[in-house]
RNA sequence: GGGCGCUUAGCUCAGUUGGUUCAGAGCAUCUGCCUUACAAGCAGAGGGUCGUUGGUUCGACUCCAACAGUGCCCA
């Protein structure tokens, strides 16, 4: 069978992804090995796979493979949340766009085409992840809004509400006016704009003064009910007690001082609007001020307003400072640069509202989701996370979770009778009971209970996830949960460090009283090469999928992984997936040279060969050490890097060049098997990295039984190594590189062969017929005396020389020879420098001392050779 | 405004309790090669005052301080 120069991974990908889903390799259930456990970050059902997901699975699928051929039972839980925001955005547009108003429909009716819209549309995603070859237990897929997912929610809320961990109040809110609903601290992004500073004047009752104050926001003048100023600012030590009147609407409201108004700022004195800004809310509760609120839910302004009723708020704001010009209390306007929060995912500029919302008490839950993370029972990787971490949990304000939307877990909570009476239970059946109970009114129906109208915030459901998808809340005691958690590794974005992970964390300590991963790896955020984030809106994101059919799933998953150390930002170029590509190419080669020899059984291995053989394995058993420690350090990347050269650098052009056999000549047996052994042995390195491309060798290389994979061969055990045999092939190449460069300086070409001689002083010769191998050398001589016209390698440990006869160039040589004497006489003085240095001599340790003591002796033996050189050359 | 981080080659980053000929890797650049595994390749080369200034030390990329630049989080 002719087998082509270029790997053409299409075909093998798609072969090796069935053949492993065909035999259920990815399924995972408990048994008497010892488990390894990843849940995936839930990707919003509506999404479809981006860089950023790219990235995150890939080194998921690497950790989870590799624990798999480390002979743990892997299991890797697949999933999507129902991001309810997002999705009720998308389904009310999609309706928009057919004709239909959210608002004509009943609640079961837009649920129903949500339904719709999530069974079309959703999964997308993972069905993507299988290109990129996840091997994630398919079989256990979860949905945050499966109905046992869902059962788990209600059961945690009930579970809170009725340890009065859940409590509905009046805060102050971040209201998304677009999407109609109050949205958690987390998801308001705040960003600087140009905007302006007004000065505007208020009368004082019952005299001619009038003061001025500062605002960005000038239509909120309409609610204000007070004026604050700082009781040590000099300048309005004469205000106190006084009202002044609320321009257009000429509300009388008092002047009230308190400390928190900065008198630097603007004016220093500040209008009081209690119902819309949060240090007014504050201030508004302390001095017992009413709030007017004159905002309706979607941003116009209500009647309250007494103003402008049913108009924008940012019309508005233009209304009322005209309207204030015309009255001629409008000072002046300044530019000014503020930071405005906008909803994160309608981009609306979010209005503080106050509104009666459900919120859980965070201090207690925060507890032993600080402790546990600054003691390391769960690491951050890399730990610089731990210091926002802290910062966030030890200012944590209780988290605001009702939404005023339909798609999701509805609150569980049943009103009765007048005014603002409720139960909280699991079913409306128990709430009926429950609401008998409390209302005492046993004729209390069904029909008399009014369920709140809101849902439950995603984050909600998914802080549960490493728990839920065991089943672990419904059935604490199942096999599953019992078994698989805690989970391993965690492996997300730090941007949702908050939102997510360490509200995980509070769960798994509140409902297992045990962490929920033992480790939090936390990826980069893949930005373009100016440094900007991936985005749909710049366009600047490729499309992942392209990406695979261009590269391959195993190039792009190393073009990932390259330039992406724990946490810092990676910038993606598609010469990353293409360098990945190469590698695979450069595997197919050697695969197709290895396979190409004809083995003679007869024939026994060469020196170069034996030699070449003994180093290999001592260099791959290096590898795989290294490789082992990045692990252990969570430096995926590295440990990539590090499989990546063994490879492609030590086997690929150094191994493989010694042993390879002259063209159409066959190979010795014991080369041969030595060098499958090897091959197989970095297949199974390389394996959780590039996943197909070393399942399709595995499988060309040697016959294998039926049914078989690599993908549960054993990983590579780790050993001891022979440090002095590498060491010694280091010289080797070094030797070897002294003679290329020889070539290329003189112009020698390579058919020519070359003498090399060789002075020994610390030297065996156990790899010279390595060397005169690729050299390409006619004899390595052993010499004693000097060598006329040759160029010539200095080192401690031999010297080394090439007559190159009429290209010899006395002068050039000389001249190299007195720069090597300078740099070493130079380096000998640093070394004498320090041993002269009798506070040095008494203090360093003796390991420092008796290093700087070889380094004297190796620099003076050179500087003697060179100088010798000298003197025979003249 | 408060907190945290970062600054090492053209780019992206390593550099593990201060001490190997320690200033590194990959990519990019440059030079020479279509040498029958591989031009998606091979063989070489150049490139950095380790942000600045002080301090501690026998010794500082590494520890301390200040400054400059830069990024993130929170308000």
């Amino acid at each position: 069978m002719e087998i082509p120069s270029k790997y053409n991974p299409k075909h093998v990908e798609d072969k090796w992804y069935s053949y492993w889903m065909e035999r259920g390799f990815f399924r995972s259930v408990p048994d008497s090995r010892q488990p390894y456990t990843i849940v995936i970050p839930p990707p919003n059902v509506t999404g479809v796979l981006h860089m950023g997901h790219m990235l995150n699975n890939t080194i998921q699928d690497i950790l989870v493979r590799r624990a798999r051929m480390k002979g743990k039972n892997a299991c890797w839980v697949p999933g999507t949340d129902h991001a309810s925001i997002a999705t009720e955005a998308r389904v009310v547009a999609k309706l928009k766009s057919e004709g239909i108003e959210k608002k004509d429909l009943t609640r079961e009716k837009f649920l129903e085409h949500a339904w719709e819209w999530r069974h079309k549309h959703g999964d997308i995603i993972l069905e993507q992840l299988k290109k990129l070859g996840a091997s994630c237990d398919w079989e256990r897929t979860k949905f945050t809004m499966d109905d046992e997912m869902s059962e788990s929610v209600i059961r945690v809320f009930v579970d809170l509400y009725n340890k009065g961990m859940i409590y509905r109040g009046i805060r102050m809110v971040n209201w998304d006016p677009q999407a109609l609903t109050a949205v958690s601290d987390e998801e308001v992004v705040y960003r600087e704009v140009g905007s302006k500073l007004y000065y505007v004047n208020y009368r004082i009752q019952g005299e001619e003064g009038h003061v001025t104050i500062a605002t960005t926001r000038p239509e909120t003048i309409l609610g204000d009910t007070a004026v604050c100023v700082n009781p040590a600012d000099p300048r309005y030590r004469n205000l106190a007690g006084k009202k002044v009147y609320v321009p257009m609407i000429n509300r009388l409201v008092p002047i009230i001082e308190d400390d928190y108004v900065d008198m630097e700022f603007g004016t220093g004195c500040l209008k009081i609007t209690p119902a819309h800004d949060i240090n007014d809310y504050e201030i508004g509760i302390k001095h017992n001020l009413p709030s007017i609120d004159i905002f309706n839910e979607n941003g116009t302004l209500s009647e309250q307003a007494q103003l402008f009723t049913g108009i924008d708020r940012f019309k508005v704001r233009e209304l009322v400072v005209k309207k204030l010009e015309e009255e001629g209390l409008l000072v002046k306007t300044e530019d000014y640069v503020n930071k405005i929060g906008y909803s994160e995912r309608t981009d609306a500029v979010i209005e503080p509202r106050l509104s009666l919302q459900w919120f859980v008490r965070m201090k207690q839950l925060a507890g032993p989701a600080l402790d546990n993370v600054m003691n390391d029972n769960i690491t951050l990787c890399p730990p610089k996370f731990k210091n926002s971490y802290r910062n966030w949990m030890e200012n944590v304000r209780d988290w605001c979770i009702s939404r005023q939307l339909w798609w999701g877990q509805r609150i569980p909570a049943y009103y009765y009778g007048e005014g603002q009476n409720y139960v909280v239970a699991e079913s409306s059946g128990k709430a009926l009971e429950l609401a008998r109970q409390k209302s005492g009114m046993p004729d209390l129906q069904l029909t008399d209970l009014r369920q709140d109208e809101d849902v439950l915030d995603t984050w909600f459901s998914s802080w549960l996830w490493p728990i839920s998808v065991f089943d672990g809340i419904r059935n604490p005691d199942n096999p599953d949960i019992k078994y698989y958690y805690p989970t391993d590794d965690l492996i997300t974005a730090p941007e949702i460090l908050f939102f997510w992970v360490a509200r995980m964390i509070m769960a798994g300590y509140e409902y297992r009283n045990e962490k929920p991963f033992r480790n939090v790896y936390l990826t980069g955020i893949v930005r373009d090469t100016k440094r900007r984030k991936m985005s749909k809106s710049l366009g600047n994101s490729p499309d992942p999928l392209h990406l695979i059919e261009k590269y391959s799933a195993d190039g792009v998953r190393i073009g990932m992984l390259l330039c992406s150390p724990a946490g810092n930002d990676l910038l993606f170029d598609e010469n990353l997936p293409e360098q990945g590509r190469n590698f695979a190419n450069k595997m197919w080669n050697a695969f197709r040279l290895v396979r190409s020899w004809q083995v003679d059984p007869d024939a026994r291995p060469g020196k170069a060969s034996e030699m070449a053989i003994v180093w290999c394995y001592e260099r791959i058993k290096q590898g795989i050490l290294e490789i082992e420690e990045a692990f252990n350090q969570y430096r995926i990347s590295e440990a990539l890097m590090t499989a990546y050269k063994l490879f492609w650098d030590e086997f690929s052009s150094w191994y493989l060049e010694i042993i390879k056999p002259e063209f159409q000549k066959p190979i010795d047996r014991r080369t041969y098997q030595a060098t499958l052994e090897m091959f197989e042995v970095l297949l199974r390195i390389l394996h959780p990295f590039v996943p197909f491309i070393t399942e399709e060798i595995w499988h060309l290389l040697k016959e294998r039984p039926q049914g078989f994979s690599l993908m549960y061969e054993k990983a590579p055990s780790v050993k001891p190594f022979d440090k002095e045999k590498v060491r010694r092939f280091e010289q080797v190449k070094d030797i070897v590189a002294f003679i290329r460069n020889t070539r290329v300086e003189k112009q020698i070409p390579n058919k020519d062969k070359l003498t090399l001689c060789i002075k020994r002083v610390d030297y065996d010769g156990d790899f010279d017929p390595v060397i005169l191998k690729l050299g390409n050398l006619e004899e390595i001589r052993i010499i004693s005396e000097k060598v006329e016209g040759a160029v010539s390698f200095i080192t401690s440990y031999a010297e080394f020389y090439i007559p190159v006869g009429d290209l010899h160039d006395h002068e050039e040589e000389l001249k190299k020879l007195h720069d090597e004497l300078e740099y070493n006489r130079g380096f000998l003085a640093t070394v004498m420098m320090k041993l002269n240095n009798e506070k040095f001599v008494s203090n360093a340790p003796a390991q420092v001392i008796e290093l700087e003591n070889r380094k004297k002796a190796d620099a003076e033996t050179k500087i003697r050779a060179i100088e010798e050189r000298i003197a025979s050359m003249k």
